[in-house]
RNA sequence: GUGGUUGUAGCUCAGUUGGUUAGAGCAUCGGUUUGUGGUACCGAGGGUCGCGGGUUCGAAUCCCGUCUCUCACCCCA
């Protein structure tokens, strides 16, 4: 036997009906972006292995696929580096490009290359697929698409408050209610170990309470005690752990808490903000929370933080994230221009309406009418009806082998064709055609014009 | 990258303490039925039992290695 074929791991091959169903979120988000004002960019799958690399933390870069370089490549890697047998260094020479990780730093890369030819603030959307050399589990690929939408060239919260109306304006769309939209500063958590003494941890500190709600208090205070944070730091941070209630009394909270710090202060305030004018304009199914705990990996964010969870009775990560990040350019030489944003995971978006049954049932687009083929005669008579009726914007199509009738019919049933028409030597010299519903199995005879006529209807 | 799990027909899976020629359902193809499908009946094709080695008179079955699948961790959409 011929080997098996198969496709990498974390990879999907997608059929029709699958394809039909991503459709539809990609035009329903599509639809809502351009809605608020974004445009669409596309950029290349892959990038030169510089522009992406030392962007997401280290082990962003061990998640990136590096491409290695044509021709003769390990003859440019001196003996030395090779006997050393060290990956990271061996990398950097054999490969020079690399497959997009996410979308906001190709993004970042494209403000500053084209800068001269934008128009601030730019808002762009861009849905194309990311790649992650990540080992895959549930929800979880080594291709998957985001769907994002970023501003850039615009301090201002309105921005941030046009994210939450969007994020609530897509899932509303899609008929998904009751997702989250959860909302933090980084300013805050900056802020937080700021009092805590463990400024210089930040990353590690946001790390650990990220976990609070996957594993705990108890080991939440243990991860940040190995990670070097004091005792003592930790003991002031019990408030942090049993902070609740409202937005507006977390916030409360948080004011005593980070009175000492200038920057958290300042954290609060634009949360504050942002949840005043929501709370003014409503939203129509999604629910706005402060988490405190939010941290995502991401170091870039410098201000807001959001991400969505799905409706509590699916499990499910996050649905969607995204934030501020005020000198993302700076990184590719263009200072002062903040950006902020937010992507929506399409694929887990997927699961989560396959799970809760969400789909349209009339997503799927298939032929409506295929005709039966008794031979060329036959067949030529049925092509100037397919031809008619496709002009009348009808899907149709004729069977292309004379085949036996069952086996014609069968790939009617198994293709849900609604319709098929059966024009033999009695219809050729009537001409007329004899439909057929293939539900009620019901047949009747008409001419073209009432053919395309009941079709239209 | 770390740890656990899995692997038998295109798919989902049986297969007895190791014992003739490895089975079933679904799917495919053909026939019952040359102008009527979705339900019925009959038949056919399709396998290096993941791969390599070992134990044994004998291995799908036991042992070792390796790959693969999958779940979790790290991290993340």
């Amino acid at each position: 036997m011929a080997q098996k074929p198969s496709i990498p791991k974390g990879t999907r091959d997608f059929n029709p009906e699958q394809v039909a169903k991503r459709n539809y979120i990609f035009s329903t988000i599509k639809t809502q972006f351009e809605r608020f004002g974004f445009q669409p960019i596309e950029t290349p799958s892959f990038e030169n292995s510089d522009t992406l690399m030392g962007k997401y933390g280290e082990e962003g870069d061990r998640l990136i696929f590096k491409i290695l370089n044509s021709g003769d490549y390990l003859s440019k890697v001196d003996d030395a580096l090779y006997q050393e047998k060290n990956s990271n260094a061996t990398t950097a020479k054999i490969s020079e490009k690399a497959l997009r990780y996410d979308l906001t730093v190709p993004f970042a890369r494209y403000v500053v290359q084209h800068q001269n030819e934008i128009e601030f603030p730019f808002k762009r959307y861009q849905m194309q697929p990311v790649w992650r050399a990540d080992r895959p589990q549930k929800g979880r690929f080594r291709e998957f698409y985001q769907c994002d939408a970023d501003v850039v060239g615009s301090d201002s919260l309105f921005q941030e408050v046009e994210f939450i109306q969007l994020y609530d304006n897509v899932f509303s769309a899609l008929q998904l209610e009751g997702v989250t939209i959860k909302i933090n500063n980084r300013k805050i958590l900056s802020g937080i170990a700021e009092v805590i003494g463990a400024s210089d941890k930040l990353i590690d500190f946001t790390v650990a309470l990220d976990k609070l709600d996957k594993i705990g208090e108890e080991k939440v205070k243990e991860e940040m005690l190995g990670k070097g944070i004091s005792q003592d730091g930790i003991d002031k941070l019990q408030p942090l752990f049993t902070i609740s209630g409202s937005f507006e009394s977390q916030i409360e909270s948080l004011k005593d808490i980070l009175s000492t710090s200038e920057e958290g202060t300042k954290g609060i305030k634009e949360l504050s903000t942002i949840n005043k004018t929501i709370t003014a304009l409503g939203l129509k199914t999604a629910t706005l929370q402060l988490d405190v705990t939010l941290a995502r990996g991401l170091n870039y964010y410098t201000g807001a933080i959001f991400e969505v969870s799905a409706p509590k009775k699916v499990s499910m990560g996050s649905i969607g994230g995204g934030g501020r990040y005020d000198d993302l350019t700076g990184v590719f030489g263009l200072k002062n221009v903040s950006g902020v944003g937010i992507s929506f995971g399409l694929d887990r978006i997927y699961l989560v309406l396959e799970e809760l049954n969400l789909f349209p049932s009339t997503i799927t687009k298939t032929t409506e009418v295929l005709f039966i083929n008794f031979g060329d005669n036959e067949a030529l008579a049925c092509l100037k009806a397919v031809q008619a009726l496709r002009e009348n914007h009808i899907n149709a199509e004729l069977y292309p082998d004379a085949a036996k009738m069952k086996k014609q019919m069968n790939y009617a049933n198994k293709r849900s064709i609604p319709f098929v028409v059966l024009v033999g030597e009695e219809e050729l010299n009537n001409n007329t055609f004899t439909i057929k519903n293939m539900e009620s199995g019901e047949q009747s005879q008409l001419n073209l014009e009432a053919l395309i006529a009941h079709f239209k209807a």
